[in-house]
DNA sequence: ACTCCGATTGGCT
DNA sequence: GCCAATCGGAGTA
C-alpha cells in the first residue's frame, strides 16, 4: 500500500531555524517500527521552542537532567514526561549549542492502523493521534527512546515522500506574551489537535 | 522542605 | 466547562 522509498532526514535538514525546521516537518512520514510492524503517520500539527529566546522552552534556564537532549545535535528524539503521565515526543533542532526542538503534535495515520488502535486502546480513528500524547502512544514511543538519533536509528525516524501539496496555518501559542506564531498545521486536516 | 505550575487527556457535570 | 491524574523543575524559605 506505501510506498518503500523513503528519503530520510539528515543532519542538514535538523540543524537549522527551529521554527523552519517545524514548517518544514509538516507533511513529513514519522515511521516507527516496533515488534516486527511498521507504523506510519504523516505529521500535520508541529510547534516550534527556542530555548534561547522563548520563556516556554525547557531550555530557556539553561541545562537540566530532563531537557540536555536539547542542547545536543539537532535531529534527535526528546522524550519527556508531561503532566506525570503522557510522553511527548520532540526532534532536536539547530546546531549543537542552540537548545532547541520541535513538538510534534498531530498526526494523520498512514499504515499500522490496526496496531495503532490496539496501542491506544481504541477505534476511533479521530482520537488515534490528534494530540502529541495520543501520537506517542499508537507508536509506542516511550522514555526508552529518549536520546534517540533519527537520522540513524531503524525503530524510529522521519522521512520525505515528497508530498507537499497542502496549505499550512498557523495559530498563537497559548500563554506566550508576544504571541509569535511558533504553532503550525496543515490547514483543513482532520487529525489536528483541537482545531 | 513545601508549593505551584505545566508543550495533556479523558471522563463527568 | 471542570477536574483529576502524577511528576520534574522552579521559586520561595
Amino acid at each position: 500500500m506505501l510506498r518503500m522509498m523513503f528519503k530520510r532526514l539528515g543532519r542538514d535538514f535538523y540543524e537549522r531555524w527551529a521554527v523552519d525546521v517545524a514548517k518544514d516537518l509538516l507533511g513529513k512520514l514519522l515511521i516507527r517500527r516496533i515488534d516486527g510492524r511498521v507504523l506510519v503517520g504523516r505529521i500535520v500539527e508541529v510547534e516550534a521552542y527556542r530555548g534561547s529566546d522563548d520563556p516556554a522552552s525547557h531550555a530557556y534556564r539553561g541545562k537540566t537532567e530532563r531537557n540536555k537532549i536539547m542542547f545536543d545535535r539537532g535531529g534527535l528524539a526528546y522524550i519527556y514526561l508531561a503532566y506525570g503521565i503522557h510522553r511527548l515526543l520532540n526532534v532536536t533542532a539547530e546546531p549543537p549549542g542552540r537548545p532547541a526542538a520541535v513538538l510534534i503534535r498531530a498526526l494523520e495515520p498512514i499504515d499500522g492502523i490496526e496496531t495503532m488502535m490496539r496501542f491506544r486502546g481504541t477505534s476511533d480513528l479521530r482520537a488515534l493521534t490528534s494530540g502529541p500524547g495520543k501520537l506517542t502512544e499508537a507508536l509506542k514511543i516511550g522514555l526508552e527512546l529518549n536520546g534517540l538519533d533519527l537520522t540513524m536509528s531503524d525503530e524510529l525516524f522521519i522521512a520525505d515522500d515528497g508530498f507537499k501539496d497542502f496549505e499550512m496555518g498557523s495559530s498563537p501559542r497559548i500563554g506566550v506574551r508576544d504571541r509569535r506564531k511558533w504553532r503550525f498545521y496543515i490547514k483543513g486536516n482532520g487529525f489536528v489537535s483541537r482545531p
